[in-house]
Parts: structure tokens; C-alpha cells; sequence
DNA sequence: TACCAGGAGAAAA
DNA sequence: TTTTCTCATGGT
């Protein structure tokens, strides 16, 4: 088993994904934002409010309190931090000129210019990348490691950029010619299947024997 | 009731 | 440098 092929199981089980769901890439990356460590069910409480209240620009939330930004994102949970996170991210956001100047920049300096804000880590940066700028970054989440170090096929203490180079490597060396269109949409289906399946059958214990209790996921392998 | 979710950064060791 | 702690709501 590769980490090529469990995409091609993977694909076949759940279908297309196609993410990410929002409307604007703005939303997307006050998603990436919003849905560390939380459940993705709350992130969309908090969006619709932030919607309902016209707050949903980078603008909007760049102008309003701590107090006032924290009771809307208030459903995600970590209101306070997230909301200083977001604040930080449209100062940021603005003051390079938003989405299109910033689409001017070359991969590695988006990425870095990201990476740059405090509370944009690897992941939420990544999730931005691929899914707002449509660059080809592979997102590694920790469903990634816990499904793939489970099948034995990373080390489970693999850091994030080695894993991510290892996705993208994978893909390259697996065709001859790899434009980067082909790129950004097998790592943007890639990530939301690994999602699914995670949020399917791979959760952690106890409820991992439907899956993952032992090195060889039986989900994985037997369909 | 207890556990966990599409992390990140600060503090402690 | 590596590990541990903190942040918090809502669903199962």
C-alpha cells in the first residue's frame, strides 16, 4: 500500500469532496481560522453569525472590538484567542494589500507571509494556501498522521513539513508531467477525503476498532 | 459524565 | 530544544 493508493480507495468510498465549504476564499480562511481544534459543525455557527451581522470582511473584523468579534465567533469555542487570531490576521490581510496583491506573490513567499501572523500556524496556513489561493501545498492535519502512521506507512512522530513534502513528492514522482493545476486538485481532494474518512471511522480510541485499532486499517485495506 | 474536535503559541522543564 | 499547558463550545 501507498499513501497514492489509499487516495484512490479513499476516492472510491467517499467520492469527490470538492472543498472547501464557503463562499468566498475570505471565508475560507476565517474558517482555517476558526476550525483549529474544533468541530467544524460549531466553525459554521459562528460563520453564520459573523454573516448575519455583515462582519464577514476582512474590513469588518479589522474595526471591531475583542469583546464585540469574540461573542460572535463565540459557538467555536476559544472565543478569545481566535478572535485576537482573526484581528491579527485582517490587520495583516489589509495591510498587504488583500486577496489579490497577495495572490501576486509567488508560493513560498505566500506561505511565509502566512506563517508570518501570529496564530496562522503550519495547517491553518496551508488550508489558506490551498484552498483560498488554490497553490499546491498539501495539508496535513492530524487525522493525517494518526490514519497514516496507523498503516504503518510514516513514523508516527513525523514532523509537519517533512510529512507534507512526502504527499507532494509522492504525487509528483507518481506522474511524468504534473502541471500545477493537477497539483492543487489532488491535494485539495486528497485532504478532504482524509477528513471524511477521519471523522467516518478513524477517530480515536475507543472507537478506532472500527478501524484503526490495528497497524493495518481494515477499512482501508478490505475496500 | 467524559471525551474529543479539520491547532497554535506561551510557559515550563 | 523538547514537552506541557492553556484556550472553550457543542455534539456524542
Amino acid at each position: 500500500m501507498t499513501l497514492f493508493s489509499v487516495y484512490q480507495k479513499l476516492l472510491n468510498q467517499y467520492g469527490p469532496q470538492q472543498w472547501w465549504p464557503a463562499d468566498t476564499p475570505f471565508e475560507v480562511m476565517v474558517g482555517a481560522i476558526l476550525t483549529q481544534n474544533t468541530a467544524w459543525t460549531n466553525v459554521e455557527k459562528s460563520i453564520a453569525r459573523l454573516k448575519s451581522k455583515r462582519k464577514l470582511t476582512a474590513q469588518a473584523i479589522d474595526r471591531l472590538q475583542h469583546d464585540q468579534l469574540a461573542e460572535l465567533i463565540r459557538p467555536s469555542g476559544y472565543f478569545n484567542v481566535k478572535a485576537t487570531r482573526l484581528k491579527n490576521f485582517c490587520h495583516w490581510y489589509l495591510a498587504q494589500g488583500g486577496f489579490e496583491t497577495l495572490n501576486e506573490l509567488d508560493t513560498a513567499s505566500l506561505r511565509h507571509g502566512l506563517l508570518s501572523v501570529n496564530g496562522v500556524g503550519p495547517e491553518t496556513a496551508d488550508d489558506m494556501m490551498l484552498y483560498a489561493f488554490n497553490r499546491p501545498v498539501f495539508v496535513v492535519d492530524a487525522y493525517t498522521r494518526r490514519i497514516f502512521s496507523r498503516l504503518g506507512l510514516v513514523d508516527d512522530a513525523i514532523g509537519y513539513e517533512p510529512l507534507r513534502e512526502k504527499f507532494e513528492l509522492e504525487f509528483i514522482s507518481k506522474r511524468k508531467q504534473v502541471n500545477e493545476e493537477a497539483r492543487v486538485a489532488h491535494y485539495n481532494e486528497y485532504h478532504a477525503l482524509i477528513v471524511v474518512h477521519g471523522k467516518d471511522v478513524c477517530r480515536t480510541r475507543p472507537r478506532c476498532e472500527k478501524c484503526c485499532l490495528r497497524r493495518q486499517c481494515a477499512f482501508i485495506s478490505d475496500n
